[in-house]
DNA sequence: CATCACCTAGTACCGAAGTACAGGTGTACC
DNA sequence: GGTACACCTGTACTTCGGTACTAGGTGATG
């Protein structure tokens, strides 16, 4: 879910261009409307127009208290390096042009949803130290934390699981493993209690996030 | 789901050290077990002791015939240029000493099930007119279609979609946007019909998928 | 004005998913 | 022998997911 921040239509008409195909969108003109939709629809990614009328680095912070998850994107007129970096210290992930071409901005939306920062060359030096290390960090916690969950499951567990993740049903599950449907749900109860998980979507998002967490450390 | 074929309790130990933490494994000591265990269980990786009895080069291509989904990885004792390029152009996506080392193990796993082959640097110019471009081609026309499908949602159906793919229950869904969890249900049978999809767990593992396609595109 | 796509939502129904409770086997370990 | 654990299964139950059928409101388009 990608939420646009901006009272200007030819910036909201460029931008939603650039996204298009990332998942949904979805539109704001006002900071009120704004504070509403990060709470109501917790939005992965927010490209916030730094023009839109009551919006500063102050506005940042407060939009990230009320949903850290939300990862902000500032679009602004060219600024200066001091002000780029106040804005990164603020909590954005990124910092582009208003005039930005729509294929960079998806590239742009896709490294900051995989977790990375969009910034210049020239100020990465100075940020690294603040920050880089610091997210490097707590994206490694996230994946060890998750393998090893993983990994606490019994052979049969992890046989069901990776099932699950293919996205059988459990009647279909039944019949590849050769057992009945309802010894299949015991073992479902069981990884869903082991991993704290509620259902098996939640399962096959953990599997296939896990699977991912695992190319992305061997590369 | 991981499937090792072998005879040798040694081999066994080494490679399941190798690719625990990858997924469900099982292990298959016979040939007959070993056909069977390809259409039962339907394993994405199938690791190949060549040395089993009764397993040739024309061994592969039957195996493959039974189930061409599953990735074949054999792994033998050294063998020469020509007997690996015959192993290729059966169907192996990866060829490896069977004294392997584990970890080396795991990384060649990860590769072949992301749709990479794992062939020496000496062999990679003989075989990739043959295979390489073909499965590359394969590979884009899959996420290619794959997107053009999501991308034909409307923006209330993609909306629904990502918070699908985020692991929502209908009701978690209904509060959000504001609606009934009713008016989910039937946003989520557009979707379904629209997609071609069965039920939620595959629509979520949809949209993961295509955003991990869209990101390997970018890079 | 008619039409269509989209969003919304009601009732009714059915099957899938998941839990509670209970019980069975086999294996490994002290 | 006793204990622990993995694995398998049954009955009974509740909740959730999904479809069928129906239908009102809106905005764009011809």
């Amino acid at each position: 879910m990608i939420l646009i921040a901006t009272s200007s239509a030819e910036s909201l008409a460029r931008w939603t261009l650039g996204v298009t195909g990332l998942g949904a969108v979805l539109a704001v003109g006002q900071l009120d409307a704004l504070q509403q939709g990060m709470i109501r629809i917790a939005p992965a990614v927010l490209l916030l127009d730094m023009d839109l009328p009551g919006v500063s680095c102050a506005t940042v912070a407060s939009l990230r208290k009320r949903n850290s998850a939300t990862k902000i994107v500032s679009l602004s007129r060219t600024v200066s390096d001091e002000v780029e970096l106040t804005l990164f210290r603020s909590g954005v992930r990124g910092c582009c042009r208003r005039d930005i071409d729509p294929p960079l901005l998806a590239r742009v939306v896709v490294a900051i949803q995989q977790g990375e920062l969009w910034i210049r060359r020239s100020l990465t030096p100075r940020l690294l130290d603040e920050l880089g290390e610091k997210l490097r960090h707590e994206n490694r916690i996230v994946a060890a934390s998750s393998l090893g969950r993983l990994a606490e499951l019994t052979l049969r567990e992890r046989e069901i699981a990776a099932l699950i993740g293919n996205g059988d049903s459990n009647k279909q599950i039944a019949r590849q493993l050769a057992i009945t449907e309802r010894t299949v749900k015991a073992h479902l109860t069981g990884i869903f209690r082991k991993l704290g998980i509620a259902d098996r979507l939640g399962l096959a998002l953990r599997v296939t996030a896990t699977v991912e967490a695992e190319r992305q450390h061997m590369q």
